[in-house]
DNA sequence: TCTGGGGTCCTAGGACCC
DNA sequence: TCTGGGGTCCTAGGACCC
């Protein structure tokens, strides 16, 4: 039997390099794609230069000026990055008919049994990177592994414009080069506990059995645990058909007190997340408002029907109820959100069953499809005037001149 | 330094039914 | 009158990832 090969393929700095590519005089200087300077946003991904001055991926990017003032800022532009994604997955699928994305920038490939097609696999990886680069300009990483898990940490660890190869029988040795903190799938938390449990190293932890593992820090973290320490897939990955959930959240540029503001703006969300809803063909039976205060601390309610969700309208006076049942009297919000989730339920399938209903979703769906084709965004006019970021529109794409 | 927005999955407790 | 155990569904929160 054949041993599987797998490559997990990661694009470096992505966004960023984007951004350089479409705009030369940006080569070989920190560009630091996100949030507003100024605003109470992150930074989404920041180039190799950037860096190197301490900037990173989800640092607030007040802390980014601080590091890096003459860094070059730029709004999100998730179109353009896109198309730049669809340009390398379409070279990807010259290598492996169907790449598995992981998200916008990452894949896996399962190139098990291409040997006579391309050759050795390191050959194979060299190759396809020179074929992203020559095709879209962008460089890449590739790990490859006999597991999608090790694959994807070879990859990580061979960054940037890296390559590097797990062979079989290698996956205990690659893993104890891994500082634990490394670790993916083990985030902020899982670290903090294994530290107070003093297991420093890959090694610590391949000392204590699965069920002492489960015992102490949980049965779902323990077991991931004692696979990964061994380079074990532990399960990631799963092929899924479909969405789970689909949401919209703001954060506002200052904490909003006032009702109308805020059931203005959650009328907005729920306009944004319905059509989120058409656009994909769902039908959802769980709506999930979100709430976050100002001091950080975020609480969520949320209902399940027997029918489906059927408009705007719907989904904002479900919303609104539920806004008005969890908000802390008069106690000021920094984000809203609202979300939908429920795809599979039962009658949903049904689709819609009362002509109210139908009347006021076929009014949505066509109010989405002349927003497509004039490239507006319409907003509710209960909605206009409120919280419109001057820095990015609420996809991330560059907001409206002003 | 003051913490985005889009997701996924897991856990725990309570309601309800058999 | 008191008390099982299991299964399922729902809700809320949390960890984690890009």
């Amino acid at each position: 039997m054949r041993a599987n090969v797998f490559f997990h393929v990661d694009i470096d700095a992505f966004f960023a390099s984007v951004e350089q590519i479409d705009k030369p005089e940006y080569a070989g200087k920190p560009v630091i794609v996100g949030a507003r300077p100024g605003g109470r946003g992150v930074v989404s991904t920041c180039s190799y230069e950037a860096r190197s001055r301490g900037v990173h991926s989800a640092m607030p990017i007040q802390e980014a000026v601080r590091l890096c003032p003459e860094g070059i800022f730029l709004p999100v532009r998730m179109e353009r990055y896109r198309e730049s994604s669809d340009a390398v997955f379409s070279v990807f699928e010259s290598f492996c008919p169907e790449p598995r994305a992981l998200s916008i920038d990452e894949a896996f490939l399962d190139m098990t049994g291409t040997g006579r097609l391309f050759g050795e696999s390191a050959a194979a990886a060299a190759a396809l990177k020179d074929a992203v680069f020559a095709s879209t300009g962008l460089r890449v990483s590739v790990g490859i592994a006999p597991n999608r898990f090790l694959a994807k940490l070879a990859s990580a660890r061979s960054k940037p414009d890296g390559l590097l190869e797990v062979k079989p029988g290698e996956e205990i040795a690659f893993m104890d080069s891994l500082p634990l903190g490394r670790l993916w799938g083990a985030g902020d938390k899982t670290q903090e506990r294994l530290r107070a449990l003093n297991l420093r190293s890959m090694a610590d932890i391949r000392k204590l059995e699965r069920d002492v593992l489960g015992r102490i820090l949980g049965k779902g973290t323990g077991a991931f645990l004692y696979d990964a320490c061994r380079g074990i897939d532990p399960g990631f990955f799963q092929e899924r058909d479909g969405p789970r959930s689909v949401s919209t959240e703001r954060t506002f540029e200052r904490d909003i007190v006032d009702d109308d503001t805020l059931e203005a703006i959650l009328l907005d969300l729920c306009q944004e997340a319905v059509h989120a809803l058409i656009k994909r063909g769902l039908l959802a039976t769980c709506l999930i408002v979100k709430l976050r205060y100002g001091d950080f601390t975020s609480v969520s309610a949320r209902t399940s029907l027997k029918r489906p969700i059927s408009s705007i309208d719907d989904a904002f006076r479900i919303a609104t109820a539920l806004l008005r049942e969890k908000r802390r009297a008069a106690a000021p919000l920094r984000l809203l959100g609202v979300g939908f989730s429920g795809f599979d339920g039962g009658e949903a399938s049904q689709g819609l069953l009362f002509d109210d209903d139908r009347r006021r979703a076929d009014l949505d769906r066509a109010v989405l499809g002349m927003d497509e084709k004039t490239g507006l965004r319409s907003t509710r006019a209960r909605a206009l005037g409120k919280e419109v970021n001057p820095w990015t529109g609420p996809d991330g794409s560059p907001g409206r001149p002003s």
